[in-house]
DNA sequence: CTGAAAGCGCTTACAG
DNA sequence: CTGAAAGCGCTTACAG
């Protein structure tokens, strides 16, 4: 049904061959009559003719596209990675496809699988995987890919990622400084490094600060926002409630409001809440969130380049790591504890 | 360097169709000897064998594979969907993949280009495409696809979508009910079907119950928070400011929100607004949304199933359209006018 | 029951 | 300068 090259070869009366290599404009070596090649154009303008790119990526083993693959397009964080790394695609000349695991480990292992027996060049991955054997597999197979705001502790692939301790430390640390004794710690356990960076963040700056840890007030969790709902809920009806509480992303936060809301809990009035946020979520909210702001942009720009790097030289370039600096917003989110 | 079926054929000392129709699973009428069956197994699982799933395509002429393309995947609406049609695609055995256009007309047409290129065997589609010329001709080349939640009117393409026109009107009727007398209407005017019929839903409230239309009170605008910021600005900065205010989608709220905050307008004291919305985003808001609510979920599922009938019969079925009811849920973004 | 061949729609090294 | 052939990695009708 759909037109080959074959059909409009045989409606201008010249060989395939001649088509493609008019078609993809190889004048160099190459010279076909100006007569016939206008025929060619013509035809391909009749007959409608779009290459079958299957095909074509079959005989030329690249199909100039790359995927990324994400947790959860609902939180803004990896919408605005999508886009950014999108814009990079534009520009190098790639096709771009998410595919959403919704922070399912088995749909994340199905949709890389899927993506790389399709052909798909390479991948950006923002990993929801427990186990890291599956990516060391990849790396095995010389499949390109990158890391993006998560990764696994000195894992053989390339990452952009922010130095997530140093950013949970330094929020930990506003919050003591403020005067609070009992901050609550709200995390996603899903992603290895990531995870356990924030954990030893927030015990960290306790320590530094010669604060006991206290195993209530920390919660590893799921990444969804009835996760953030669930762990929060258990904080808040402690015995002892904490002031403040810091809260590493912006699907668990949702939960966290809800909850607070429930609770009849004010912010900042009666919690101090740090989050790890995006602004696009900002206009929604009654209060300016005092957080941890990551450079989803520049972390998207950086993962393209490092994956066009690598789709070219294959296992050839060394691995690269590139960390990105947060900034830290204080917004009216968080106050100073009562009586300090 | 991937495995190849020659690969494993060699290994096992058979023919590469044999281990084709093996792995096919295809033993009604073809048996092999358990023993080299066995030992196909064995050779596949040690080699890693995985199918180039390219070739498998372009031979079956079918990639098993479906794509979603929105206009915004920040829209919470569309990850909605996007997650109903991906469950569809997994019970189905469909792979599944999403193209983010960011309302960009010529990034809609590029996406639709490349997947139907590839291959893909079709496509759910929220159209940001003013021309409907360019759907016209996809119909024409007999690629399946379905329209969601925006259309054209009397496309003949299968589509599921709700009745805007019945949506607004009501959500209107409620306002001027609760005695508002200047009502405002922010509306994304890119998508054709959608914007006319919310249009024609506020006015004709308007004209029913007996109410003067007021040009400055209505702004058709882009589909961005920023569209929707701008648009709200204009609206009330008005020398006679609306006491209420509709807007149709989540983006625009945003910046709608943004705007009341900077013009210190509470809501809804000093403005009752109505969204159409989704509930994932409520517990950032500081009140409940009075809203219409679209059955997203019901949507993408009726989607995906036009869609694989579309897929499987091609041009021989009968064009559909299915028109669901939305919900109209009164939170306490709304109020009685003043003095009435 | 299994092998050899053809073909999906391209591209490109090889002839002429 | 252009045609004919081979081949990318599969599947399946056709032989044997």
């Amino acid at each position: 049904m759909a037109v080959t090259l074959k059909d409009i070869a045989k409606k201008v009366g010249v060989h395939p061959s001649t088509i493609s290599r008019v078609l993809s404009g190889d004048y160099e070596n190459f010279n076909v009559s100006p007569e016939i090649r206008d025929s060619i154009y013509k035809a391909v303008k009749e007959l409608n003719y779009v290459p079958n790119e299957m095909a074509r990526s079959l005989r030329l083993k690249k199909t100039q596209m790359v995927g990324l693959v994400v947790p959860n397009i609902l939180n803004p964080v990896f919408a605005e990675l999508a886009h950014s790394i999108d814009l990079a695609c534009d520009a190098q000349g790639y096709g771009f496809v998410i595919c959403n695991t919704f922070e399912n480990q088995e749909k994340e292992t199905k949709y890389i699988n899927m993506l790389k027996s399709r052909g798909i060049d390479g991948l950006v991955i923002v990993p929801v995987q427990e186990k890291r054997a599956f990516f060391d597999d990849l790396i095995k197979q010389d499949y390109p890919f990158v890391l993006a705001l998560r990764q696994f502790d000195d894992i053989q692939a390339d990452a952009v990622v922010t130095d997530h301790f140093q950013d949970v430390f330094k929020a930990v640390e506003y919050l003591i400084k403020l005067g609070h004794r009992h901050i609550a710690f709200i995390d996603a356990s899903q992603s290895g490094f990531v995870n356990k960076a924030g954990e030893k963040g927030y015990k960290q700056a306790l320590s530094r600060y010669n604060m006991r840890f206290d195993h209530d007030l920390i919660q590893s969790t799921g990444a969804t926002s009835d996760s953030g709902y669930e762990a929060a809920r258990q904080i808040f009806n402690l015995p002892h409630r904490p002031t403040a509480l810091m809260v590493t992303s912006d699907s668990l936060l949702v939960g966290v409001l809800k909850a607070a809301f429930e609770s009849g809990l004010s912010i900042p009035e009666d919690l101090s809440l740090v989050g790890c946020s995006n602004s696009t979520l900002s206009p929604y909210m009654p209060f300016s969130l005092t957080a941890i702001s990551q450079p989803v942009t520049e972390i998207g720009e950086k993962a393209a380049e490092l994956l066009f790097r690598r789709i070219e030289s294959k296992t050839d370039a060394s691995v690269k790591k590139i960390v990105l600096h947060s900034q830290f917003n204080v917004g009216d989110s968080t106050l100073k504890a009562f009586g300090s």
